[in-house]
DNA sequence: GCCGCTGGGTGACATTGTCACTGACCCGTC
DNA sequence: GACGGGTCAGTGACAATGTCACCCAGCGGC
């Protein structure tokens, strides 16, 4: 149960439900649960069975892998108006999740039972649609993951998030360089040589958890790389 | 429309339609084609829509990433009694296709035309739950690629590699070192390189095309790792 | 002030990617 | 058999990246 409020976010973030047969919507609305989390909780872990899919009405979660030596790769980012998908398709097989999960600002988040993901899929066209639609949109998004990880240099990959920041309008970002190691998948001296580098060449400069984006048109070119 | 003979070598792979609706099997059987495609027929290219959802009888397909620079990823191989899901994936987005496909060995399969796919995963439970099934598998997958790119040496996974071919009781194996370096994301001189220690190492025999595999424990040892 | 924690810098070395070139082998044709 | 083109593999030099072992600076608690 959800209050009349949360309903009506919930509806303008998820506006499928909109157009779901009105036995489903009443049903959905029974079975759901409002959930908060502080920044840093664990969502998922590897290894565990998903205890509930969650669909965002704020806040970003971040899905990643972890290596055996410590090292990070973001797979990818939940935002408002998204769900985990790999939670849906780890639901729906009941396998056990690949991949850890974590609030990188706090989230609220309206979630559903595992057994109820899986009924509704088989009954309401608008709920399988929406559940589809995540899991291909995450299979691409995981592919361009391959591809960077794979082909693509890490500096370029460094400016390319400096520019998706100055494209958001950021003049400065606020992350360490181990944030940025975990996120590209590299370790954090590899991050540091290359923001020495970037300092050098005047398009940014750092303090201590805090990088100023100074040449916007050198960092979109290198980016462009 | 296919033959008797080919529904029944359909049905032995893909059960599934024997659980499924009459009236859906029939319309399946009505829709479907059989097709037959030589080694290194393309499937789908980069960019491109798809044709069709391609259900393998026989031989594997490769679905792969090309750099710009020319350097390849295997994202995953297709094989007998399997679809190719990033097909499926983008027929029922109506996207374009993220990567490249063809065949590794000589094909035969059942095709189906795009809008079929649509509006049956809409209609028939069993057809849904089978694409369902595949989406999420190669989601799972795909993210155990990024694992492996990300984090693993380049020695080990080839190494794994080839105790997987021990592991299906072939002690030597035809294949390039380019085409090894096509399947892990890496360059052929890398591959000549870690071949040429494994040689001297005494784990393995080179020829051109072909690797015998002479000390079976050192390799499983080394993919373990 | 002192301590411990986090964030960051750095040199040395291993692994991997890239480039340029070489030779070996295979299989046609003449 | 000789020649030539295509594929496959080996190699040295150097750049990019990953790893390890440290160091130092800032910051907050005591």
């Amino acid at each position: 149960m959800i209050s009349a409020q949360q309903q009506e976010e919930f509806e303008q973030l998820f506006p499928f439900i909109r157009q779901a047969d009105s036995g489903f919507v009443k049903d959905f609305y029974a079975a759901c649960r409002y959930l908060e989390l502080p920044v840093g909780a664990s969502i998922c872990d590897e290894g565990q069975q998903c205890a509930q899919l969650s669909m965002l009405l704020d806040g970003v979660g971040r899905v990643y892998k972890l290596s055996p030596g410590g090292r990070e790769v973001t797979l990818y980012r939940v935002n408002a108006g998204e769900a985990c998908v790999l939670t849906a398709s780890c639901i729906l097989n009941q396998d056990s999740f690949p991949a850890m999960a974590i609030t990188e600002t706090p989230v609220r988040a309206v979630v559903v039972a595992p057994d109820k993901v899986r009924n509704w899929i088989c009954q309401e066209g608008q709920w399988q649609h929406f559940i589809f639609g995540l899991l291909s949109h995450r299979l691409a998004s995981i592919i361009s993951v391959v591809e960077e990880v794979a082909f693509k240099r890490i500096d370029v990959r460094i400016a390319e998030k400096l520019a998706r920041s100055l494209a958001q309008g950021n003049d400065s970002l606020q992350v360490t360089h181990a944030e940025l190691a975990a996120d590209v998948g590299s370790s954090r001296e590899v991050i540091s040589r290359i923001l020495k580098d970037f300092t050098q060449r005047g398009m940014i400069e750092t303090g201590r958890g805090s990088i100023r984006l100074l040449a916007p048109e050198a960092i979109e070119h290198l980016a462009r790389q």
